[in-house]
DNA sequence: ATGGTCACG
DNA sequence: ACGTACGTGACCATT
């Protein structure tokens, strides 16, 4: 069975060129043709396409001034004219469907309807064909039979008929259609009917008499007005009968064959849409040509196709989000010359390629890691979109669909190719996977300009290109974790949090759920009337540090403090860590390279950069991180490398000379902002220094420090003010970074990393403040952040060519830590130490502290 | 899905 | 007069 749609194009610009002219929109070019028929034509054109994707398709044109009924001279005289606005409308839509690759067919002395007539009934008396009108002219509505039905085009949509519906609806057969324009006639086709017989009667006596002749022989049956009417206009029914009687057999050059759909020639098309300036169909018709689908290459099955392949883009189609020991769909790929996709099965048997030739991919981590656990290895990679997206500040998500779609792609997202509902479609999803190697492809050589533009090559070619190898590496190492040892500690947290609870109940005489900030503040504030902090959108805040004020107020607020500790260290770290160990007795965390503002790493499922430390309980947790066998754990970590960079950017004289002394920077600020000697420095007086240090690092606000020092805002102000006039060159520093964030918009780190913060020109206060403490806080963080990307690439360099069995296995910022044999300790103390310390030089020394022990407890 | 809370640097 | 420290992720309760 075969479908032709067959359109009344005449239909389609008259309506689309009156739906815009009569409200004075008329649209032109830049060069004054009006194309405003041409837009609704084209829109419409292409919306048919999708919607029908037919195999079959044909447009109908009228052609001449002389008419089927031309022997009715007022038919003929009272056509209106075609402004010239449309007519010169008509040419270039013939044009158009030209390059749409759409037949279209016009023939003297017919209109359009002749010719979808003609082709219904051909429809009729073919059983292999089925047709569908497109058009808003109602008097095709008597072309309705089994076989063809129409899509009446209304205002905003359509109705879809067929002789059934029709008939429904209106009560008649379809073809009493023209029966029904006799009697009624139409003002827009010139059809007089009969004067004063409008829609409802004609349809009442047609319900009765069934046809026109029917209606007259009855015509004594008929009384009143009607009756009158009826006998009155009886030659102009019949004429009007006539008039409304489509044409089907135009004797047509042209037959089924002639009307097959070819597909759009891209270029031409392209080209008038140009002309036209209908940029938003270049637009879609970008979006739809870059889709690349499997056609007659069909999905690649034998291996030995990409031997000879020496540059493509490749993208991994995963199910799952984490990557760690799960399944491979296959990877697509494109270039030039191929467009395919390899299912996994067939990628393994000889990966070769793999490792040959020269390869861009989107998420090379992700690549590099899943196929390790399938013990296949890949190299080659000079390019990660990913990476470079990310640099650039393109707006991220997981999934490369929603970077493609926001340029000139239409892929459909990860949660469209494999649905929580029914079963996945292969071929969809390996369509989707080489459009995705398309979007990489296509995309490369401007984002690498970009890049080159915003100097950026050393960041991405030499440090986040190659460290996404080496986080692939330690993700793919992974830690031993120990789940004896969590399940025991686990126990006792149990016992204990089981004791606060009845503890807790006792002294308040109720039960609730101390977990719920909700319940605990009706308990603390409303039952027991203690004195509510300030905070709170839902109710008083229940945090940690307003209870740290009510701790002498009333015994169960240190209760709630330690079984607060305690559930999250149950939950979060005993269960959540227990949970995240895999079959290998390991932990695979997934560091994300391409998250943060500020160029730092982060780490999920688990995290492994907020492992409890600052509290001695909860620091037990890091017992349970072990070593390999004869192996130690070593952990390295840069010693106060924000603020060393904060004073060698700043260049703080003062500042870079205690570095330089290797002295503690908290006392030295201490004594120079108290005045006095540092060895009278007292254990408050750091403390204070020491905040008062971070809060610079923070992009400091009097209130802030306040808050966090517990002082008020103006003592916390004027010791701000001691600070700066300490060290002016800070307040220089701060100064001149926010002038500078002002008039470019975006910050810098000192490897030319990249942050764009629009709301500096908030005119909201509290925005524009925020702004601008990331305009300060950002440099400092994220050259610290480039500083240890640096080294870890360079370190793992170090490891292989000194072939060490020693691991790079995690990342938390600004430390770094390893799996190293014993026999290796000192010598991987000796690289890693001197390259962290050496990476980049700065006008301070940087150090680095290190410690080694049977477990990561040991090891801090 | 969102906010509150708390773990880390 | 405004009202917050910078950057993250996980879990819970609540909607």
């Amino acid at each position: 069975m075969e479908k032709i749609i067959l359109v009344d194009g005449n239909n389609l610009l008259f309506r689309s060129y009156y739906a815009t002219a009569y409200n004075g929109n008329f649209m032109n070019n830049s060069k004054g043709l009006p194309t405003n028929a041409l837009f609704g034509f084209t829109n419409m054109m292409n919306k048919i396409i999708e919607e029908e994707q037919p195999t079959r398709i044909l447009v109908a044109f009228d052609k001449g001034k002389t008419f089927r009924h031309e022997k009715y001279d007022f038919y003929k005289g009272g056509r209106i004219e075609i402004p010239d606005e449309l007519k010169v409308q008509f040419p270039i839509a013939k044009e158009m469907l030209g390059y749409m690759g759409i037949k279209y067919y016009e023939i003297d002395n017919y209109e359009a309807d002749d010719i979808i007539g003609t082709f219904a009934r051909i429809c009729n008396e073919n059983p292999d064909y089925t047709g569908t009108i497109i058009s808003s002219d109602k008097d095709l509505l008597q072309l309705l039979s089994d076989q063809v039905d129409i899509k009446l085009l209304k205002q905003k949509d359509y109705i879809r008929y067929n002789p059934e519906s029709y008939e429904a609806e209106y009560g008649i057969p379809p073809i009493r259609v023209i029966d029904l324009k006799a009697l009624m006639g139409d003002a827009s086709d010139n059809i007089p009917g009969v004067k004063g017989i409008g829609e409802k009667t004609a349809l009442k006596l047609l319900r009765e008499y069934k046809t026109l002749d029917g209606v007259y022989e009855n015509i004594d049956n008929i009384k009143g007005a009607i009756h009158d009417k009826l006998v009155t206009g009886k030659e102009s029914a019949y004429m009007s009968y006539e008039i409304a009687t489509i044409e089907c057999n135009v004797p047509m050059d042209i037959n089924l064959d002639d009307t097959k759909y070819l597909g759009i020639n891209e270029d031409k098309l392209m080209a008038l849409y140009e002309e036209l300036e209908f940029y938003s169909f270049i637009k879609k018709q970008k979006k739809a040509s870059n889709n690349i689908t499997i056609t007659d290459g069909k999905i690649i099955t034998d291996i030995g196709d990409l031997d000879n392949i020496d540059e493509c883009a490749i993208y991994l189609e995963m199910k799952d989000t984490n990557y760690h020991n799960k399944e491979i769909m296959g990877i697509g790929i494109y270039n030039e010359k191929i467009k395919a996709f390899i299912p996994f099965d067939i990628l393994k048997e000889n990966p070769l390629f793999l490792l040959t030739a020269k390869k861009y991919t989107y998420d090379l981590k992700k690549l590099s890691v899943a196929l390790k656990w399938h013990n296949i290895h890949i190299d080659n990679v000079i390019y990660d979109a990913m990476i470079a997206a990310y640099l650039l500040e393109y707006n991220l998500k997981e999934d490369i669909a929603y970077l493609a779609n926001s340029m000139d792609y239409n892929i459909p997202f990860h949660e469209e190719l494999y649905p929580k509902k029914g079963d996945i479609d292969i071929e969809k999803i390996a369509n989707a996977s080489i459009s995705k190697a398309k979007f990489i492809y296509d995309t490369r050589l401007e984002l690498e300009q970009k890049i080159k533009d915003d100097g950026m090559e050393e960041l991405f070619y030499n440090i986040e290109m190659p460290l996404s190898l080496v986080l692939a590496n330690m993700e793919y190492t992974g830690i031993n974790v120990s789940p004896d040892i969590l399940a025991d500690m686990g126990e006792e947290i149990k016992i204990k949090l089981e004791l606060i609870e009845k503890d807790i109940y006792n002294q308040v005489g109720e039960t609730f759920n101390i977990s719920s900030p909700i319940q605990l503040s009706n308990i603390l504030f409303d039952k027991l009337g203690l004195p509510h902090g300030k905070k709170g959108k839902n109710g008083y805040s229940t945090a940690a540090d307003v209870l740290e004020k009510l701790k002498n107020k009333h015994p169960i607020i240190p209760l709630i403090l330690e079984y607060r500790m305690l559930s999250k260290l149950y939950t979060t770290y005993i269960e959540g860590l227990s949970n995240c160990i895999m079959e290998d007795g390991k932990i695979h965390t997934i560091y994300t390279q391409t998250l943060t503002r500020t160029g730092r790493l982060s780490s999920i499922e688990p995290n492994l950069q907020n492992i409890p430390i600052r509290h001695e309980y909860g620091k037990l947790i890091r017992k349970a991180f072990l070593p390999s066998p004869n192996s130690v754990i070593l952990s390295s970590d840069y010693s106060q490398i924000e603020l060393r960079i904060l004073a060698s950017v700043a260049k703080v004289p003062a500042l870079i000379e205690a570095f330089q002394n290797d002295m503690d920077i908290h006392t030295k600020t201490a004594s120079d902002i108290y005045h006095v000697e540092p060895i009278a420095v007292t254990k408050e007086m750091r403390r204070n220094a020491k905040a008062v240090n971070f809060g610079i690092i923070y992009g400091i606000s009097g209130y802030g420090l306040s808050e966090n020092i517990g002082i008020t805002p103006k003592e916390a102000k004027a010791f701000i003010d001691d600070y700066l006039n300490t060290y002016p060159g800070i307040k220089q520093y701060m100064d001149n970074t926010i002038s500078e964030a002002h008039k470019l918009g975006y910050v810098k780190t000192l490897l030319n990393r990249k942050r764009t913060i629009p709301e500096l020109n908030n005119k909201n206060y509290m925005i524009r403040s925020g702004a601008e403490r990331m305009a300060l806080n950002t440099p400092i963080q994220g050259t610290s952040a480039d500083i240890i990307k640096k080294a870890m690439v360079e370190i793992d360099r170090a490891l292989h060519e000194e072939q060490m069995e020693a691991k790079m296995i995690v990342q938390v910022h600004d430390e770094l830590v390893f799996d190293c044999p014993e026999d290796e300790l000192d010598k991987l103390q000796k690289i890693i130490k001197d390259i962290m310390e050496h990476i980049y030089p700065l006008n301070v020394p940087l150090k680095v502290d290190m410690e080694y022990g049977y477990d990561w407890y040991q090891a801090k």
